[in-house]
DNA sequence: TTTATATGCGCATATTTATGCAGGTTTAGT
DNA sequence: ACTAAACCTGCATAAATATGCGCATATAAA
């Protein structure tokens, strides 16, 4: 029984605003805190919004990568020329000439999950996305990273 | 039966290496690695190593914060003037006038876990450390983030 | 050196995290 | 609207990680 679609986003964006408190010491004390703030979701739910998240694990324990950190994509935003989808399972990203397979690199770096992988040309990528969802993620995520790069 | 104090930093400083190569998926196969390359651990003390080298766990697995991420410290490094022991569990830092608060911060956010906790006055912080190694450990740490600082 | 204290580590195990599967829901296609 | 395909989620459990304990060694103190 999913829950309907903006459930799971709210419940992640939530999840984002806890973690921006503090680092979050086990997937069950995010629970528990989702749970006072009216969501329902138990420890699979957060282990898989986790990891859609990006979300990565210290000594403290579960943080968002904050702005300059993780994100190897932001590097090379620069890069960047143009972005269109084909269908909800291909990307298509133009850059700058010649600068396709740093590109491509960077993206295959990041570890996003939404991305089942990708090939860089000359001046063309193509990534394919796991579905539309996943699209959506993608395009946001490659959106935020360009507003810091 | 430890085994003398430069196996364990040999070790230590072995995972580093194995973690610059890529990030290592679970802590078995680090054990794997290290035992390829003669080390006897066991997963115990390889989980121990990681928190005290300060690795995270993301989507692909352990890393180590590369240059530029995680660490607040190099970000204050410009602010530090001088650092000294007074026995095994106390540093003493002397940083610019009014600047201890800021890098005492730092340091708390740091999360390295040698460090008990640390009290900032106005040019001067101390920072209470769990033993002589932690010390050493951090003397070291701090000299490495002001190195990328 | 002898004694006391602290540290490193493996073992066994508790705790935490990830995931195969099944069932219910939404979405897309006719 | 009906059907099929894609999703989301919880449950149960497998996999992975962390840790209390005890011993052996190292370090400090006397």
């Amino acid at each position: 029984m999913p829950n309907s679609p903006e459930i799971q986003s709210d419940r992640r964006q939530a999840i984002r605003q806890i973690l921006e408190l503090g680092p979050a010491g086990t997937q069950l004390s995010l629970v528990d805190a989702l749970t006072s703030q009216g969501f329902v979701a138990t420890q699979s739910s957060v282990s898989r919004d986790l990891k859609e998240l990006g979300a990565i694990k210290t000594a403290q324990g579960y943080e968002l990568p904050g702005p300059g950190k993780g994100d190897e994509v932001a590097e090379v935003s620069g890069l960047l020329r143009e972005i269109e989808t084909a269908g909800p399972n291909l990307v298509v990203i133009k850059t700058a000439i010649g600068a396709a397979q740093r590109v491509a690199l960077a993206l295959d770096r990041s570890g996003w999950p939404e991305m089942v992988g990708n090939v860089g040309g000359d001046d063309t990528i193509l990534v394919a996305t796991r579905n539309a969802a996943a699209q959506r993620n993608l395009l946001a995520k490659i959106d935020r990273a360009s507003a810091r790069g």
